[in-house]
DNA sequence: GACTATCCACGACGTTTGTAGTAGATTTTG
DNA sequence: CAAAATCTACTACAAACGTCGTGGATAGTC
């Protein structure tokens, strides 16, 4: 029902992608993740992200011997949704189709990909009207 | 070649939708036009963004009789794809296909768009390899 | 010609975000 | 134990953004 608003900046996106990747994780974990990648920032920096995204209600904590344990809070498919819901209200008066098609036409797809996404449409062709948004 | 960052905020992305829709508008017709669809907000509030979007060149100005005339100087389809991909890189790790299936799944068709999916999908499955992103 | 509406240049202000340093507490290590 | 490393709480700060108000210039109206 409810369509919340996920308020994350980018910095602070990748920070919890890093704990979607990794599980529950220390600031230390993150930052190392994230030096991996090639991503320079500061510890107090990936605390700061963390501790932001706490105070939102992204992330939770649990207070472990050492140091602090986080894990993300909200599910990437449910910030997933509400960004494709962002994007299509924002840029295609909300319809999906335009955003589908120009998806399809600029992406790159294997054999596999393209199959799994014909037999999609084929399914969406048959039982339509009965549509529950996944 | 070049994959220009499109710093658009939400407010300013209003304006700059409404000069795509109306085309070239002084301040006061875009205001007007986002009245009409419920958008509360002062003339000044709409001065300023159009100016920040002048800055930062994403309207251009024409100095006319009375008040300016702005208009877009970037097109829709080049911040549709920006975003786009930004939303790929940040959430989808940067892979077409979950995000086109999500689409697909969650969105809704009529029977002429799901034709026209089918038929892309079924072209993109015959010319592989030569893939000229719109 | 005086009043009124319109337009824009500037400045302002609070919030969010990216980024990080300092300092004090605690733990690990030589 | 003393020194070094680690951790978190706090503070800071600049840029971006959303949102307007003021004030002076211009134009249209009675």
């Amino acid at each position: 029902m409810s369509e919340r608003e996920y308020d994350i900046g980018t910095a602070e996106l990748e920070v919890l992608s890093a704990l979607w990747e990794l599980g529950p994780s220390t600031v230390r974990a993150v930052l190392n993740h994230l030096h991996e990648r090639g991503r320079r920032v500061a510890y107090t920096t990936v605390l700061t992200y963390m501790t932001r995204l706490e105070a939102k209600g992204f992330v939770r904590t649990d207070k472990r011997e050492q140091a602090y344990v986080y894990r993300a809070a909200v599910t990437q498919s449910k910030v997933r949704r509400s960004r494709l819901r962002q994007l299509l209200d924002q840029l295609y008066d909300g319809a999906s189709a335009p955003l589908a098609l120009q998806l399809i036409r600029q992406g790159r797809f294997t054999r596999e990909e393209i199959d799994e996404l014909r037999q999609l449409i084929d399914r969406l062709d048959v039982k339509r009207g009965g549509s529950q948004p996944d």
